[in-house]
DNA sequence: CAGGCCTATCGTAGAACTACGATGAAGCGC
DNA sequence: GCGCTTCATCGTAGTTCTACGATAGGCCTG
């Protein structure tokens, strides 16, 4: 079996737009983070996304007992929380996960 | 309309069982944890029971703008997950948030 | 350009969540 | 004991989640 070609990515292709929020909206943003983060699934994604600085592909599917949909499904549910955001690299996705996001999460958790 | 007669519950009366773990089970219960606080109305008692150290009772069916029944399946979900726990005292029910896993929920999610 | 790999999306079935009113059980005060 | 308050549970309806296979589109390789 052809092994995957290595991922190429650059490390820090992943920007910070602006996290400028009212604080209306950082409840209903912190139970989404919480929610997307409260499968086991899209936790594992979270961890691996993490360990590896750097965004990798679909070596998510390979890491999960999961079907290649499910996994994108997950995937999707992550990016609609704004948690992992996606850069297209020819024909594979690269996800990482939104630094300033994962900070501000964590700090709504510390902050309990 | 009479007041409910003032909370009387100890504020120390939440005990620390054990929160001796292994760590297989640290994923489900983080993913537990998460889930069950990824819910508004969840977050929003979480909170409420954060403030005040102490317990309070039903205080959060008039803080929430729904029903006694459901705020009571929130806190049962919430009880489930092990970051509440209940202790009847007399008629009514004081509430509290079990601070060992909330910190272990901190530190998970710190570690992320 | 044709074929192949990588993802996203669609459609679907079953399970779970969320909300409510109604009902039931437990304890306090008269 | 009787009624009142307090909370949990039951039953239910509508929505959402979760998983999968099948399908479609985009981009490299040959």
């Amino acid at each position: 079996m052809k092994r995957r070609r290595p991922v190429r990515c650059a490390p820090g292709a992943c920007p910070t737009p602006t996290p400028r929020r009212a604080a209306a909206d950082d409840d209903r943003a912190f139970a989404a983070w919480c929610k997307a983060a409260g499968h086991p699934a899209r936790l594992r994604i979270l961890r691996l996304l993490a360990h590896r600085t750097t965004c990798v592909c679909g070596d998510l599917v390979d890491a999960l007992p999961l079907a290649q949909s499910t996994v994108s499904q997950h995937l999707k549910v992550l990016k609609q929380a704004g948690l992992v955001r996606g850069t297209i690299d020819g024909p594979r996705v690269c996800y990482c996960i939104d630094p300033a996001v994962l900070r501000r999460w964590k700090a709504l958790v510390a902050a309990l």
